[in-house]
DNA sequence: AGAGGAAAGTGAACGCCACTCACTTGGCTG
DNA sequence: CAGCCAAGTGAGTGGCGTTCACTTTCCTCT
């Protein structure tokens, strides 16, 4: 059963062990939980449910995470850093620099909410112990400097131009706006019949295209 | 039906005795609980705490609510009136057709999520009695209407037209995702320096000037 | 190698919460 | 006025989050 590496405890890089006592519960749990949110909803998710899968008592898991929310964060880091490497290899498939690599790197994100609608809107969703978690902050722009290399790509321009940073915002919300409408009500509304690697497409050009005709520029 | 939302009689000091057995113990209800979301996030509310507010018994709401979500249900609905009314003045506000009146919906809809950021994101994170609530859905649909109104009148075309929805439905994604993603890094991101009205004048202008020429028609 | 110590896990306990049930209360109608 | 039924009560049940005192297991130090 080997799964998550355990690199749980990478600062002050002490004691790198895998399997201390029994198994690396730390990692069993966060993919207990992981299912259960995907499952269940991201209320429908129990710390003493987790361990009764992991099978250890209610109070086991506390001694690998605070509280039930740093073991959120926990399944909010893994996801994260899934999503990221879905949006680069995304970007990677298509040549650098292409309006294709920027919608691509769009469509990893839009399949991610939804193969994974509990564990993404749980990513964007989070507001407890927001404050005590630089690094997700620190993924999370990780996540959106993928976006910003591939604009800046596609535009000739450097990731630091303002520019850029826009044009990348704004892709960013459509994808964002769109991969949430896409899990909200997946029955109805004209996103059904929406192609999602034309609407990204369309959308990458709209924004990516009116670039210095004065469209985003002045008011 | 009922919808009966019996704001009135709340003005001074509450007086638990006053509206001690016939109250409108509902609307107070959803008015506690909408504050308690607010200032406590979507997770940190709880019945028990709400019907004390309410200076009733913790058993008192199971007469008007099914259960929590049903609560929660409310809350939305009452939510979602205000925010299509928010949306509606919004447009109302500028020449029918124009541009403003496409950005002045979208404003009015980052504003709400700017004001009350608990209470978006439990509209939109709503995931329980999704199947029992198709008053709720069709709320949704009638927010969207706005959108699709202003937008056919901007292009001089008819809501049914599918290029209408298409356009439409990419300008909810932009200022929908654009909400989320102020409300969730408040602090940070390029976002914060983003004046709301230019970006979303900006995005209408993209969205709705590349109609010729096969941008997005390609389809 | 064996003592010490800390990490990892246990079970019981506390308080809060969602929800139910048998019951009172009180305004309304026939 | 009788009585009915909506509205509210209080106690009770079961689950959950979290802590605490404890045991067990393994690593390290001399």
């Amino acid at each position: 059963m080997s799964d998550e590496t355990t690199a749980a405890h990478a600062s002050m890089g002490v004691t790198p062990k895998a399997a201390y006592h029994h198994g690396d519960l730390r990692a069993q749990l966060i993919a207990a939980v992981r299912d259960l949110v995907e499952t269940h909803g991201p209320d429908g998710f129990s710390v003493a449910e987790a361990a009764r899968r992991a099978g250890v008592s209610s109070a086991a898991p506390y001694k690998h995470f605070k509280d039930r929310h740093e073991i959120l964060r926990g399944v909010v880091s893994e996801a994260m850093d899934r999503l990221r490497a879905a949006m680069e290899e995304g970007a990677a498939a298509h040549p650098n620099g292409s309006l294709e690599a920027v919608a691509a790197v769009g469509l990893a994100y839009v399949d991610f909410a939804r193969t994974e609608p509990g564990v993404f809107r749980l990513v964007f969703g989070l507001t407890e112990g927001h404050e005590k978690a630089p690094d997700l902050l620190a993924k999370g722009e990780s996540c959106f400097g993928v976006v910003v290399l591939a604009v800046a790509a596609c535009l000739g321009l450097t990731s630091g131009d303002p520019e850029v940073q826009r044009r990348a915002y704004m892709l960013w919300s459509f994808v964002h706006g769109h991969s949430f409408l896409t899990i909200d009500m997946k029955h109805k509304v004209a996103s059904a019949e929406i192609d999602d690697w034309d609407f990204l497409m369309s959308v990458s050009r709209a924004i990516l295209a009116s670039t210095r005709e004065g469209a985003g520029a002045l008011s």
